[in-house]
DNA sequence: AGCACGCCGACT
DNA sequence: GTCGGCGTGCTC
């Protein structure tokens, strides 16, 4: 009895992307199994192309699907016979390719890394009696008892509001017999904050990492796996950290993108083994876990969440979508709430959450107060804010967040004050440090001897504040005090918890033991002057996240910022700015209100995909427009806006426009055999187009 | 992608 | 009359 492979090509050509039979050799039927790579043969059988087995049917079986009249090919090969592609990674690459219009091979690429031999084999020769160590379920400390364990239990999906300060978390004490219990709190070790002592057991960590350690450890107390996503290498080595006081180094295992593909494949491999903890960045959110009982996310708005390759899916949205395919619980944490997860809280979908009893920064915003009189530094910074930091750098570290790397944010003609620009692509010329040859912020191209365009001068200087110019001024400000400077180019994991002014541009700040005990945001100003639809969520979370590393109850001086979001801040209620941003996207129709879809290629193909949605599109159609920068002369972008009901019928109307557009090759103008871009290129959910409004 | 099929100009 | 141009379409 014969059987037949249905295989996914590795292909990104969309009008590939559907299941290929083909018929199985009898020597190949043992290897034959879904997940494994396989070589078949495509359209002549000379030429070759990859995929994977997703689904092996007998040939009765096959026979009265009947979905194809002809005569199958037969299987070329068998690559490996490792399943390296797990049925509900399929079925998740699927599901997040149909809802972006995308490719599912383009999924899977990020999904499963490249055959790795070694690892392979490492796997085959596994010992098959090995049982990981148990582990026992902590208490989720910082919220109403059992609230967080109770929506795990029955796979919940909740917002939950971080707590909002380091936090020490204490080992847990070895599981020496396999305790299949939930809940049980093992007696006399519940980790979380400790009031000051001089204890020095157990790990400081930010107050997100606890809740998603302590939530994963319980879930995998109860044999089910939980996958944990965080937008930074810094994150999830502050989420290991956590976890591996609570859980066996075994259990945990890393998915990010620091990996090799040999490291990636040995993760893929165990994780698909038994159930364990999957940490990382993006890629953590397709790990392989079995028996998945948690998606959690940390700071789902950090816009590293957005993947740079096709289809451009959001971490978010995978997560979305493979809590509705698995019924996992969900979990996303924040200390700021992202306009797209208060909308899932406003429509139902998702409960909120907020800590029981946790003490809250004391934000202290001082919007119009100036110190008008003191040297440079001072001028920036409130006198009230400035005793505070002054008193607090006697005792420990004083946190300074600033806006920008570098000496300043730009340099400008001495003569005219024309902003200099890079002679080689047109970008932002700043300085590194004081006196050091400009530098192109965009492309790297050293500006030596530059002379203005404008007026000939060959003088700049710089404009704004940075890290470095800041840290100067402070330092000449708090003669005898440990300046540090930490930013994108010279990062600084932590400092120790001894008396000092760190100053850090946003996303840099590092992590103190027990937290700093002053926290000053300065340039709140400046951050909220850029243009776009996130400006306002992406200041508050970068503002909460650094004064959640602030010791508990500290204080934080927002300095230069006033009004609903200076009072949401000091109350600590982030909920009520993503609620009254989501109000006015609603009433514009901008995302995430409505979700969109940007249509680029040639007017023709454009008018087509816009003509072929019909009436599913709410607002008017913005454009067509001529794209400026794009390298095919007469390409044209459109962006339409569509209800989330209508989410499957657009993406699957625009895939195929996409594949009838794709199948007639188009070729440059000017007789080279130089290929032209599509005619059609689609992206859904893309807002970058709303940044530059 | 690649490669075959298919309907209109210059050649033995 | 054919050889071959590359527009169009398909790949189990």
């Amino acid at each position: 009895m014969t059987s037949v492979a249905r295989v996914v090509l590795d292909s990104p050509l969309p009008q590939l992307d559907r299941l290929f039979d083909y018929r199985v050799p009898a020597e190949l039927e043992d290897d034959c199994v879904p997940g494994v790579r396989v070589k078949v043969p495509l359209r002549t059988g000379a030429r070759m192309s990859d995929g994977y087995v997703v689904e092996v049917l007998d040939a009765v079986a096959h026979a009265a699907a009947n979905d194809f009249p002809g005569e199958l090919s037969p299987l070329e090969a068998v690559v490996s016979p490792v399943p390296v592609l797990a049925p509900e990674i399929w079925q998740l690459a699927r599901a997040v390719a149909d809802r972006a219009a995308g490719v599912a091979s383009d999924v899977l690429r990020l999904a499963v890394p490249t055959r790795q031999v070694r690892p392979e084999k490492a796997w085959l020769a596994r010992d098959p009696a090995h049982v990981p160590p148990a582990v026992t379920a902590p208490a989720i400390d910082g919220y109403a008892e059992g609230v967080l364990e109770a929506l795990l239990t029955t796979r919940g999906r909740a917002a939950v509001s971080a707590v909002p300060h380091p936090v020490r978390l204490l080992p847990a004490p070895p599981a020496d017999h396999a305790d299949t219990g939930t809940g049980t709190d093992p007696g006399g070790t519940t980790p979380g904050e400790v009031d000051g002592s001089d204890d020095d057991r157990g790990v400081w960590v930010p107050g997100w990492a606890a809740t998603l350690a302590q939530a994963a450890a319980h879930t995998l107390a109860g044999e089910r796996s939980a996958v944990l996503a965080v937008p930074d290498f810094r994150d999830v080595t502050d989420l290991e950290r956590a976890l591996l006081q609570l859980v066996p180094a075994e259990r945990v295992v890393r998915f990010d993108a620091k990996q090799t593909n040999g490291q990636r494949a040995t993760a893929l491999l165990t994780a698909r083994s038994a159930p364990v903890i999957a940490i990382g960045s993006r890629a953590a959110v397709y790990a392989p876990a079995t028996e998945l009982g948690l998606i959690a996310l940390w700071d789902d708005g950090d816009p590293s969440f957005v993947e740079q390759r096709a289809p451009y899916v959001h971490t978010r949205d995978v997560a979305l979508v493979r809590t509705a395919q698995s019924g996992a619980a969900l979990l996303v944490l924040s200390h700021a709430r992202s306009t797209d997860v208060q909308r899932l809280v406003e429509i139902g979908w998702m409960q909120e959450v907020a800590p029981h009893r946790v003490r809250a920064p004391k934000v202290i915003p001082t919007a119009n107060q100036t110190n008008a009189d003191g040297p440079a530094a001072q001028a920036r910074i409130p006198s009230s804010a400035w005793r505070a930091a002054r008193e607090a750098s006697r005792t420990g570290p004083v946190l300074v967040q600033v806006a920008s790397p570098g000496f300043g944010t730009g340099l400008v003609c001495t003569e005219c004050g024309e902003r200099a620009h890079c002679r080689v692509c047109g970008g932002p010329l700043g300085s590194p440090r004081a006196g050091a040859t400009p530098q192109c912020r965009f492309c790297g191209a050293l500006a030596a001897g530059y002379r203005c365009p404008t007026c000939g001068n060959g003088r700049l200087k710089p404009v704004g504040q940075g890290a470095q110019r800041t840290a100067d001024e402070l330092g000449r400000a708090f003669p005898g005090t440990r300046i540090v400077v930490a930013d994108g180019s010279r990062p600084i994991d932590e400092v120790p918890a001894r008396p000092a002014v760190v100053v850090a541009t946003r996303g840099a700040e590092p992590d103190v033991a027990g937290g700093y005990a002053c926290v000053l945001l300065l340039d709140g100003d400046r951050m909220l002057a850029r243009e776009g639809l996130r400006v306002q969520e992406d200041v508050l979370r970068i503002w909460t996240n650094a004064a959640a590393k602030g010791a508990p109850g500290s204080e934080v001086y927002l300095v230069g910022v006033g009004g609903p979001l200076a009072t949401a801040m000091a109350l600590w209620r982030l909920d009520v700015p993503a609620h009254a941003e989501l109000v006015d996207r609603r009433e514009l129709s901008f995302p995430p209100a409505v979700r969109v879809a940007t249509l680029t290629g040639t007017d023709d193909a454009v008018a087509g995909a816009v003509a072929a949605l019909g009436e599913m599109p709410v607002g008017p159609v913005l454009g067509p427009v001529p794209v400026e920068d794009d390298p095919t002369p007469g390409t044209v972008r459109a962006i339409v806006r569509f209800p989330y009901a209508h989410g499957t019928e657009v993406a699957a109307t625009l895939k195929a426009e996409v594949i009838r557009r794709s199948s007639t090759r188009r070729v440059v103008a000017g007789g080279t055999k130089r290929r032209a871009a599509p005619a059609l290129r689609v992206r859904l959910d893309d807002a970058e187009p709303f940044s530059e409004v």
